[in-house]
Formats: C-alpha cells, sequence, structure tokens
DNA sequence: GCGACAG
DNA sequence: ATCTTGTCGC
C-alpha cells in the first residue's frame, strides 16, 4: 500500500478526515460472505504494540496473526484517534499472510463527530471492508432492550449513525458503526457472530490479548 | 465560558 | 489506554 499522507498538527488531521470520508461506502459488496474477521488493536506501554489476529468466523479459532511495535504516529485527541494508531496498524496488517476479509476496528466508524473514525480510516486507506466496535459511545442513544441481540439506534446530531448493541444478556451495549464497505446490519449480525459467549468480540479480545505480549 | 471527550 | 486484589460464578 502506498504511504498514507501522515498530519503534524490537529487542523491537518480534521482536514484529512474531512477530504478522505467522502470515499466511504456504507455498502457491503454484493455476494459480501465472509469467512474471516481480521480484529485490529493496540496495546500503550513506553511503545505502542499493535496487534491484528483473524479468525474463522465458523470455529471463531485463530488463523493468522501479526505485531508490530512502533512510537505513536499523533498524540491522543478525541476524534482524532485514529492517527495515534493507524500507521502501526497498517504495518501489522501487511504482515498477515492471507488478506483480510474485514476489518474489526477497536473504536468508532461512522459514529463519529465528522462521520469519519477509525474504522472508516482503516477501510477507506486499506480499502477492505471494515466496521468499528466501541466500548464507549461518543453520540446519544436509548438503552436497548436487555437481551444478546437487542439494538437501539445510536445518533448524533440527529442523524442515525451505528447502533447500542447488546451481546450478551443484561451487560453493558458495545456501540456498533459502519467503517467501510459495510451496511449496519451486516456489521450487527458480524459482530454477534463474534459474541458468542463475551461482550467484546472474538477478534477484539484475541487481539488485545496478542498485543499484551 | 465550562465540561465532556473512541483509545 | 493505564494505575490494581480479592472475589464471585460457571
Amino acid at each position: 500500500m502506498d504511504t498514507p499522507e501522515w498530519p503534524a498538527t490537529e487542523a491537518e488531521a480534521v482536514a484529512v478526515q474531512e477530504r478522505l470520508r467522502g470515499q466511504v461506502r456504507a455498502e457491503a459488496p454484493s455476494g459480501f460472505r465472509p469467512k474471516t474477521a481480521t480484529g485490529l488493536d493496540v496495546h500503550y506501554t513506553d511503545v505502542l504494540t499493535a496487534a491484528v489476529c483473524t479468525i474463522d468466523l465458523e470455529t471463531l479459532e485463530v488463523v493468522d496473526s501479526a505485531t508490530c511495535v512502533g512510537p505513536e504516529s499523533f498524540p491522543y485527541i478525541p476524534g482524532l484517534f485514529a492517527f495515534r494508531e493507524l500507521p502501526l496498524l497498517l504495518r501489522a496488517l501487511e504482515q498477515l499472510t492471507t488478506p483480510p476479509e474485514v476489518l474489526v476496528c477497536d473504536g468508532q466508524g461512522l459514529a463519529h463527530p465528522r462521520r469519519f473514525g477509525l474504522a472508516c480510516h482503516a477501510g477507506v486507506l486499506t480499502g477492505i471492508p471494515a466496521l468499528g466496535v466501541g466500548k464507549n459511545a461518543l453520540g446519544d442513544f436509548d438503552p436497548p432492550g436487555p437481551r444478546r441481540g437487542d439494538w437501539s439506534a445510536l445518533t448524533d446530531g440527529g442523524e442515525v449513525v451505528g447502533r447500542a448493541l447488546r451481546t450478551q444478556d443484561d451487560v453493558k451495549p458495545v456501540f456498533v458503526s459502519v467503517g467501510h464497505l459495510v451496511d449496519l446490519d451486516t456489521a450487527t449480525d458480524l459482530v454477534l457472530r463474534l459474541t458468542p459467549r463475551y461482550r467484546l468480540p472474538e477478534t477484539t479480545r484475541q487481539a488485545d490479548h496478542l498485543a499484551r505480549r
């Protein structure tokens, strides 16, 4: 992949988001039936460790993984989160043996103040379908029903930008949004398939585990 | 103006 | 994100 342009200032980063967000496609390719999903996560110590982990959607077993260590590329600023982690994550993705079919990002996609969160950014730069699963939301939502699979709309400025999705009975929901080349129904379905047992997707859990070693 | 703010 | 023990439950 080409080396992405990387901003040095907050204003430049915002400008990059506003220029790239027009490329987001909130629609899955026809016949999109991924057999695997790839989780992305970063662990913070004195340096960053990025881990990516591909999981078989049928067995939920890890079939491929890679890690990458390096410095942060940008300070953490809410709304500009992707600029901190993405360069390292992209390097880790390049080390995978098999090309990812869909990226499951730890954070938001369209559920972002400028509609261009980490999942959109990762999807647009790689051209790979992507979705975001956040542990916390930036927008507004009413609590979904109490059972696994129940969901409610996540909105921002009156616009639906994602879903608050209950992945386990009586457990705090996760926040699902489109990143790129998927629709919200497909994203929701994938997240439920990845969460038969725990609140967070198996992709995120495995990537997190990998990044801590 | 003040506080809140994905990870 | 991270600083941190024990404890309850499957």
